[in-house]
DNA sequence: CATTAGTTCGCACGGTCGTGCTATCTAGCA
DNA sequence: TGCTAGATAGCACGACCGTGCGAACTAATG
């Protein structure tokens, strides 16, 4: 996984760094290949360590599943949202948010693309906490997209006739999309094509007065 | 699996019944939980057989995970390719193959969603035969979209400055996250978003001369 | 009736899974 | 120095995995 460089690397005693090392391991086989396909033994293959030591931070393996889950939300948190939302409120915020992401998917941040776009395709069709996990994270990623709209069309960038919702639907198709085709074709124009998608279907809901 | 049932069933030997029996089991297990869950035993349990009994009909895992892909192209090709493909060559076809996408979604065709878009999902970022047929299917599907929207520009009916390829891409992007969406929340509303995008994306590709 | 081809079963194999228990080692503290 | 808490290893367990083999049963053919 390449992410951006921590500058302030904590202290850590040895089982931090071995337990931050895991879930490390552990986001880059699950957005390749799914959480299903993550096993204790196979970390401990990886890792050089024993199965029992990687048993141990974790206790179970729901625990690590969860635990993996929260790792990537903080992955993904820095790597998107953080650069996303120092752009100003409004449109520039949507666009940037539209940018982050896609630009996290170019940067490659995890080896399988987006780890929540795989974790919808795996659990969208199940019960249990990761389906309510993946459900929770795709509602709170598309309710920042669409509160950002409505703040635009208060804004007047936005044309105030526009539906928030649909557009933030839209925008993540887009979005969604291009993670799964330049991980499937791993074709990096792909996301050049959204940019353009996007940037078209913004400009249809500028406001009426200043369009065309 | 809710399929438009079959006026003309052929007449069958009790082996090929049961391999088709194993398919159709096999295909609703792997588009709610993927091909990866999908084992021998768990067949052989949900059928009521002996797990030789359905290994015979097979003989090897791979050669399962195969033809259960092949049996949900089949499907495929009955709900959604052929009615889609009943509407006029251009832009009713255009409409005809999203329209008759969108409603193999609303009506559960698979349990999990569509089948094609978990395959995606799950094989994108792996190697293997699994990936290429991933990658085959989508680049057949958005092929046929493309060329569609070709034809439509070549009959006047979608401005021909248009980048086909593009217009196919924003489509497709639009049906997938219906799918995925309607899954995911269990919301049958989705797939009225995506219907309502198509409708407006399609508008705004018509021809300069008859637009506004 | 005897034979044969096709279908299904029972059983066994080696491997991996998640999980628990006990031992060993290492640091920091008294 | 001895004690304690934490990190890791070793080993065993029952369950399930894919796969192979031989036996039983069924239906069609001669």
């Amino acid at each position: 996984m390449s992410t951006t460089p921590d500058p302030d690397p904590p202290r850590r005693s040895d089982g931090e760094r071995t337990h931050a090392a895991i879930l490390d391991a552990a986001m880059a086989i699950a957005s390749v290949e799914g959480l299903g396909s993550l096993t204790i033994g196979r970390l401990a293959r990886e890792l050089d360590i024993s199965k029992s030591g990687v048993f141990a931070h974790f206790r179970s393996k729901q625990r690590l599943q969860q635990e993996t889950v929260a790792a990537a939300g903080e992955v993904f948190e820095r790597e998107v949202l953080a650069p996303g939302m120092q752009a100003p409120a409004g449109l520039g915020r949507v666009e940037g948010l539209c940018e982050a992401y896609l630009s996290y998917v170019d940067r490659g941040v995890f080896p399988g693309g987006c780890f929540f776009a795989q974790l919808i395709a795996e659990f969208d069709a199940t019960d249990g906490p990761l389906h309510e996990a993946a459900a929770e994270g795709q509602s709170d990623w598309a309710g920042l997209l669409q509160t950002e709209i409505e703040t635009a069309q208060s804004q007047g960038e936005i044309d105030a006739e526009v539906d928030a919702d649909q557009l933030a639907f839209e925008l993540d198709a887009l979005l969604e999309m291009a993670n799964f085709l330049a991980t499937l074709h791993r074709d990096p124009d792909v996301t050049e094509r959204a940019r353009t998608a996007i940037r078209q279907r913004l400009a249809t809901a500028a406001p009426a007065s200043i369009r065309h």
